[in-house]
DNA sequence: TCTATTGTTAAACAATTATTAAATTGTCAG
DNA sequence: CTGACAATTTAATAATTGTTTAACAATAGA
C-alpha cells in the first residue's frame, strides 16, 4: 500500500488544471515519450511554465523522462497512478471496492 | 464522464493531509456520518481549521453534512470520489483500465 | 431568559504555488 | 569555434492556501 503523504503528493501534482491535462497526454501518447517542446506547443504553456510543471509530475513520481540529443522526452509513469487509484479505492469504500459503484448507480 | 474542471477540485480538496484524514476517517464511520467535533477531536484539528477544510471538501462534492440539533454531522459522498476514480482510471490507461496494473506488475 | 455548547465566519498573517522574463546549460549543425 | 535551438534555472511577482484568534450564529437546557 502507497503512503498516504506520497499519495497526497501525486494527488496534489495531478490537482491542476494544466498538469492533468499534461499527464493525460503523456498517458495518450505511449511509452516512447513526448519532447517537451511538443507538450508546450500542444497545451500553449511557456518552456518555463512547463518545466515548472514537469517537474512537480516528476517529483510525485507519475513521469518519467530521458534525453535524446537536445530534447528531453517525457513519459507516464504509471505505477504511482495505480497506486494513487488503488489507495482511493480501497480508502473510499472501506476495503470493498465495489461499494462505490453501487452508490453511483443509485445516484445517476 | 466527470468534467476534468470538477476533477481537478476534488483532487485538489483530497491533496491535503488533513482534508485526506477526515475523508478516509467518514468512510471508515459509515453513512450516517460524524459530528464535526467528533472529527476535530479525533484529528486534533482546530474547530475553525476544521470548518475551512469540509468546506472545501463540500464544495468538491466529497462530502454531505446535514444538522441535527447542534451538531453538524458529515459524511462521505462516494458519487464524485467514484466519477474522479473513473476518470483517473480512464485517462491512465486510455481506456484499458488493466494497463496499469501490468506496468505495475513490472515496475514491482 | 440566561448560559454553555457546537459550529461557522471574518480578518490577519505566513507559507506555498503559478507565471513571467531573463539568464543559463547543454546539444547539434555548419 | 560560432550560432541556433531545446530546455531548465533563477528571481521577481501575483495569487492562492492553511492556520490562528476573535467574533458571531444557532441550538439546547436550566
Amino acid at each position: 500500500m502507497m503512503k498516504s503523504a506520497q499519495v497526497v503528493k501525486a494527488l496534489a501534482a495531478l490537482a491542476q488544471p494544466t498538469r492533468l491535462a499534461i499527464y493525460r497526454l503523456l498517458v495518450a501518447s505511449g511509452p516512447e515519450g513526448v519532447a517537451a517542446g511538443q507538450v508546450a506547443e500542444r497545451l500553449k504553456v511557456a518552456p518555463a511554465t512547463l518545466s515548472f510543471h514537469f517537474k512537480t509530475l516528476s517529483h510525485a513520481g507519475l513521469v518519467d523522462s530521458r534525453q535524446d540529443g537536445r530534447f528531453v522526452y517525457y513519459s507516464a509513469n504509471f505505477a504511482v497512478m495505480n497506486g494513487m487509484v488503488a489507495y482511493l479505492t480501497e480508502n473510499c469504500c472501506g476495503g470493498n471496492p465495489d461499494a462505490c459503484k453501487q452508490t453511483n448507480i443509485n445516484e445517476n
